[in-house]
DNA sequence: TCTCGAATACTGCCCTGTGCAGTATGAGGA
DNA sequence: TCCTCATACTGCACAGGGCAGTATTCGAGA
């Protein structure tokens, strides 16, 4: 039984190390929480346990409400192990895929209400996450399920927090500066070596 | 002949909309630019071109260097088109994997060496990072492929810093808020919901 | 001039992960 | 009693990734 190496493997674990769970709930709380920033599907989240009982890092214990049946999955010493271990491993580089940027960058292919619109989608999606964020954060102050891992929820959910709204600003910005363009492939009196000399005074001013 | 449907489709085509390339060009170009925001493996990139060439989208000249061939691709009318139309699509919804915040996530599994160790890394990468774009930024500045395209990297590369720095700047903060703890799972007088309500009154401050 | 490493230019194959449809039971309210 | 929503999964086809393998050309240095 080799230990699995995925990050969703040690993800799983160190949810069944708060207390056991079924499959079923175990894909609800990944798509509630860890979702944010280790989207998995659904039909990942039943078969990883498998795996996971298969090595001996976890039981699977099969219950039943009435007629139908039910999995529930618990860490074991090995699995505990196995978790702790997996924290010293150097972790994967961060992998971000977004397309509305794609979008943005090819941008004169088109016209400038195209670009404007993109830019208004990216506003909106930023804007919903953060409230969907806030929302979260005042949850957490008044119930919150895990109250001992409260210190972790506020350090995880700040970062994300800090580069939503860091989109959301970004993206009120680029709508501002659009303006000034006339075209998508012709941006007019807007002096684009200006603005990359302002970024390169901003990373200056974080060092 | 389909519209390819996928946002790699469309990104290839953008970079055909500038000028002809081979494969193995728009593989680099791609690992250079795009693959910040929209990262590919370069099997794709070898394989999603002959889906454009097959849907009428781009044009494949096969040519030689000696007795080596490869393979040319060119945008088409269709494939200009499509491209353009492709800007008016809704955008998918960003992604982010981010596996070492999995990891401080569930730090409680482990010490708090670990958790700082962790949190390192994550501000080595995007110092890292940071340092990568400002060398692109600069080197834009100096000499540009695309001049007529520099408006767009502003605007892209803009977004891509501000991301990046706030990575940064959380790292650091949290590096600071964690040497307060006894341990990963005892945050001691560190007051976590004091932190949590720093957070909302940031989301209020931003609206 | 010869050699060797780096760049060019790909293909094949296996595996992971996703999306979607499909199946069936249980619990609670109208 | 019926209906809807939540629970609890499985099967299948396909996209995409990682890695190894193959072969040629080019340029720098011995």
């Amino acid at each position: 039984m080799p230990a699995p190496g995925s990050t969703t493997a040690y993800a799983l674990l160190g949810l069944l190390r708060l207390r056991p769970w079924t499959t079923y709930e175990l894909a609800k709380q990944v798509q509630r929480s860890l979702h944010w920033f280790w989207p998995r599907a659904e039909r990942k989240l039943y078969y990883e346990p498998k795996l996971l009982a298969a090595a001996g890092l976890a039981t699977a214990t099969v219950e039943a409400t009435g007629k139908r049946p039910r999995t529930v999955y618990a860490i074991t010493e090995a699995g505990t192990e196995a978790l702790a271990n997996w924290l010293s491993e150097p972790p994967e580089p961060r992998g971000l895929e977004f397309a509305a940027l794609v979008k943005v960058f090819f941008a004169d292919a088109g016209t400038l209400a195209q670009l404007q619109a993109t830019l208004d989608r990216i506003e909106e999606e930023s804007a919903a996450r953060v409230d969907a964020l806030a929302a979260m954060a005042r949850q957490s102050l008044e119930e919150f399920a895990f109250p001992e891992r409260l210190h972790l929820s506020a350090l995880t959910m700040r970062l994300q927090l800090e580069q939503e709204l860091a989109v959301l600003r970004w993206a009120r910005w680029a709508r501002a500066e659009t303006r000034q363009w006339t075209a998508a492939d012709r941006p007019g009196a807007w002096d684009s070596e200006a603005s990359l000399r302002e970024l390169l005074a901003l990373v200056e001013a974080q060092r």
